[in-house]
DNA sequence: CTATATTGGTTGCAAATGTAACCAATAAGC
DNA sequence: GCTTATTGGTTACATTTGCAACCAATATAG
């Protein structure tokens, strides 16, 4: 009798898995800013670009995000509805706009992102520094081959 | 001039990077069965479930996904639809339902399952033996800690 | 045994999402 | 220049999703 190995053992397979995990995660996290803020993913993650990286494009957001155009468009609509960003002309090219955070958003920021920060900390936890550093150096590779799509 | 660190780098954020990777790998390998069967992720996920475990509850494979159970239950309505998906009333208890695959099911996983799991080997290609040891170990352990909710 | 609570599963409705069409502004072809 | 193609962004529409209410069957309380 020979030994056929199963073809696909989903306790194993890194694609399942990885959606497990990711929404997990990002389930937990989500707790911190949708309870007090009431924003959604979308939302909260347009406010973490404009934290770090305003003035930008909603363009450059979707793209460093892999989030659809549309997607972010309404986020940011959403997000300056709250009052907590502003969108302000480009001179260059009268078709962008770039984004910035109001007062009310930067302080949004400053509250959420230290304790996000300490989520995604603890997240590693249990974890070795071998272990953080292969995470991480995975994550990184992979990341890289789906680049272009 | 003190040093302060960015509270919170987007470029190193576990929960951010983790959801673009997912989502990444998701799309890619969804072409597999949405092109030929038009299947979506839940069908998939279902009938993968379906393929390695029949015959199972829709509240089991709910549990195992974590998928909302109104989730499942579209996807078993749908794959029942499409005639790959079989429901038979339990003796047990009459309120559940044991769904396995029909043969037209079982020859659309035989022939699923081995890409499957064929695109998943080579998403580690670049890894080595060791890395790829610690990965699993380190979604696992992420996995634990979510657990429960 | 009867009354109440719980559970597997489905459905109605509202919110979120993706696709395609669209608009205005810039770029490219000639 | 002027005509056409491309691009940043929004919007309409269909599809997908999540939540809550629900139904029927089982389990629990008394």
């Amino acid at each position: 009798m020979s030994i056929r190995a199963k073809p696909l053992d989903l306790e194993r397979f890194l694609p399942y898995r990885l959606d497990i995990l990711a929404e997990s995660v990002s389930r937990r996290l989500s707790r911190i800013y949708k309870d007090k803020y009431g924003l959604g993913v979308p939302e909260w993650r347009v406010l973490a670009h404009l934290g770090q990286y305003a003035p930008i494009t909603a363009k450059a957001i979707g793209a460093h995000s892999r989030m659809h155009k549309t997607k972010v468009s309404r986020a940011v609509a959403a997000l300056e509805e709250l009052g907590l960003l502003a969108r302000s002309g480009s001179d260059e090219d009268r078709r962008e706009e770039l984004l910035s955070l109001t007062g009310k958003g930067k302080a949004a920021y400053d509250d959420l992102a230290p304790k996000a920060a300490d989520f995604a900390r603890h997240l590693l936890d249990d974890l070795s520094a071998t272990e953080r550093r292969v995470l991480e150096h995975t994550i990184d590779r992979l990341l890289k081959r789906f680049e272009q799509n």
